[in-house]
DNA sequence: CTAAGTAAGTTGCACAGTACAACTAAGTAG
DNA sequence: CTACTTAGTTGTACTGTGCAACTTACTTAG
């Protein structure tokens, strides 16, 4: 049975007998590895019945209605099953429904998307997990459902971003340079950045605050920062502006 | 039965007889009335069981997993129901699911929202449709459901956008003049904007062109234009500076 | 016919923040 | 001590907004 036109709405609403869609809730983690954008999938089981079996895919699954209060709630648990901690980013993507996107049935994902530091993903990933890098906003190996359209949705969303918030900021380790900061930056952006203008932006953001410390190398020290505590992201209000 | 942590990835997950949250699509429809910018609402109705009889609340309802074949032709569909038209702006504003939501149980609503002209919302609205006008970001009447928490969100994302973006092009009849869209812009933004710089912004966007016709009146006549045809939103690199 | 009023549209200068490029600073390695 | 490298600064050009005064084109009152 169908539900009415006008469910949420009509005299028979009540009734809720009709076939509802399969809800799940997917997750694209980020994180910088190598110098490069890297993101997190799970392989999936091969058992008899499983839709793409060994195919890579986002982590992620049914929303579970016993244990998950929101929806936001389902993707921190996802999360941490993979991972083994919480991220200090995570924000809704959007969500993808229809009737043939999974085998099984019409069902409906809620994406969201996360970063983290490259320290934070080493401590208790899973054993089915493991880390690909993007480049070009794709994947090498095709994923399972639309979880390709869906990570090419983050990474484009993520770049936009970029381009005007502190984003990268929560892709950072504890302690980092300004231009290790750029650097990340520039990677996401996958073009240069301008050091000046870089520096003015960040500093005058009032998110970082300097560490008694430097970092020594083979050359000049960099003067160390950390976030400061309970920093929402910042918004600029001028994109860097594109080159071409 | 609760799904496996794993669901959409262990041995088991062929099964899917486990409780299924609600999915339901609502839509937040705005358009400038009067000088002011107005939201669809529908007015729930009597019925026994019916949650929150005779408030009004955001039209939608179920997903129809014979009638949808994806999430936006639902939102279509509820957009149409509900107001005869299709609207030329249409955007996924986010999804909102919990267990306390709805009385009827578990539910997540994907929500979406739309722009319109005035002058579309006047043909064929439905008998339990009317326009609320939208102050500060809230409604009068408390909504259904969290729909003033989606309206609010709604509101805010409208904000933000028409900051950087064209967007309330969309809000706009077939021809309109460049003081038109501004006095558009500063309804949305609820603060004046300066005339010049509005110009250059929007002249040098290529998003609408000078038909041959002014808009006469007891002083100097306006040009008119309308949107370029295909037009996608516009993105600016700057935001208008915020004052203070 | 003229003057006053009003809104459309233009112009010029100040200001903020990025782009570009050259410069100084502080370390290591030979 | 010199060469090299990266951190960080400085100065000038450019773009687009903020602000304010100005010109233009119409209506209405007298």
């Amino acid at each position: 049975m169908a539900p009415k036109d006008q469910a949420q709405g009509t005299e028979n609403s009540g009734q809720l007998d009709f076939p509802r869609p399969l809800a799940t809730v997917d997750v694209v983690i980020f994180a910088i590895r190598n110098e490069g954008l890297h993101v997190l999938l799970v392989q999936r089981p091969a058992g008899a019945g499983e839709p793409f079996p060994l195919s890579w895919a986002l982590p992620g699954g049914f929303v579970d209605v016993a244990k998950d209060r929101d929806l936001e709630a389902c993707a921190v648990r996802k999360l941490k099953e993979k991972t083994g901690v919480t991220s200090p980013y995570l924000e809704q993507l959007g969500s993808w429904g229809s009737a043939g996107r999974d085998p099984r049935g019409w069902s409906a994902t809620h994406a969201y998307f996360a970063l983290m530091p490259e320290e934070a993903g080493r401590t208790a990933l899973a054993p089915d997990a493991q880390w690909f890098p993007v480049s070009a906003g794709r994947i090498k190996p095709k994923l399972a459902f639309d979880h390709g359209e869906i990570l090419t949705a983050a990474v484009e969303r993520l770049r936009n971003k970029v381009e005007y918030t502190s984003l990268p900021a929560y892709l950072m380790p504890a302690e980092f340079t300004l231009p290790d900061l750029q650097r990340v930056y520039e990677i996401v952006l996958d073009r240069p950045l301008e050091k000046s203008a870089f520096r003015t932006r960040i500093l005058s953001a009032d998110m970082i605050e300097p560490i008694a410390k430097m970092r020594r190398g083979p050359n000049r020290p960099a003067q160390l920062y950390r976030l400061k505590k309970g920093k929402e992201p910042v918004y600029f209000v001028r994109t860097f502006n594109p080159p071409e």
